[in-house]
DNA sequence: ATTTTATGTCAGCCTTGTTGACTTTCCAAG
DNA sequence: CTTGGAAAGTCAACAAGGCTGACATAAAAT
């Protein structure tokens, strides 16, 4: 039981093993909530996680290329293309030649892709609703603030571009 | 920007579909950061996540059955005994019958266990430690209220039994 | 004209999840 | 004491989604 190793006023008790082992924990429980209710709606579809991510980043960014998408995903492409393949296939992502440069694609939702977007971001926004509103404003504003402390510098970067809008 | 401070008024702006949206982002690129250090670790030593979650939970709560281990990790009983046997077949693991039933197999780390697990945990910590310490209490506060409010019923029974001490 | 970039593709491999079937051991209730 | 069910383990087969490496094409940039 260590004392309050203050600096400055601050006690750093939050800073213990302790404290950061729960964070860890907290964590681990926490994503699996997190992807619970998109997973279900997923495997009703045939499809995994990485359409699903696939999907909402096409959203957020519609016309953003293929590069930009595999840089905010963080996979190769080989891994990128096979999702992709199926989504254009299915009819729920179009991919554009581009006007400028020509070797680069533009990725859009089609209707259906955005219907699908509309069910998982729903389903996900239901659980974070909850979540915000149990926990109340002060408790999210020190959530997104630990969250984006832990990326990183990389992943960082593409999350405050998103953030602050495209 | 909204004033979000408001507990009388109560301002409701936080729970807006944009706000949930930068809460789902972040746990996203959050969550590549939390696992990307032991990664790197796991990667050196031949294992994956999987084992790391099984010697982590073994760690905090020495001799627990395999069924409890099931119960938290929330995975089939043939995925986990893949991962087992490995662990236990390479001595990092302890596997030893119950006293009381026989049936049972309460699980132990070795002390090449226990070493990897500190390397595992340590390297986890140390992001987390800045994270936190980036933050500041008040944003660790909320964070680990915002997680627990997005488990699972299910889960989060067994995050807050080892919460509060096993 | 040559090099580089963006994209796509084939092939093969690994981890980690799944289902289903079946066995052994052992506790506990009838 | 018998029997039902629980705890654990195993085999087989399959799927998702990562990875590497090699290679091809079109278009931009130098």
């Amino acid at each position: 039981m260590a004392d309050t190793g203050a600096t400055g006023g601050e006690s750093l008790l939050f800073l213990t093993d302790e404290q950061l082992r729960k964070g860890i924990e907290a964590m681990f429980f926490a994503y699996r909530g997190f992807t619970a209710d998109p997973d279900r709606i997923l495997g009703q579809h045939d499809y995994g996680r990485a359409h699903h991510r696939a999907i909402h980043f096409v959203h957020r960014q519609p016309g953003l290329t293929v590069t930009t998408l595999l840089a905010v995903l963080g996979v190769t492409k080989q891994s990128l293309n096979r999702v992709l393949r199926t989504l254009i296939e299915d009819g729920l992502v179009e991919s554009r030649v581009g006007r400028k440069d020509k070797r680069e694609r533009h990725l859009h939702l089609t209707p259906a892709g955005a219907a699908l977007e509309r069910e998982l971001s729903e389903a996900q926004r239901v659980r974070m609703r909850a979540a915000y509103r149990a926990a109340g404003p002060q408790a999210v504003a020190g959530f997104r603030q630990v969250l984006e402390a832990m990326m990183d510098t990389d992943m960082r970067r593409h999350y405050q571009m998103l953030r602050d809008g495209a």
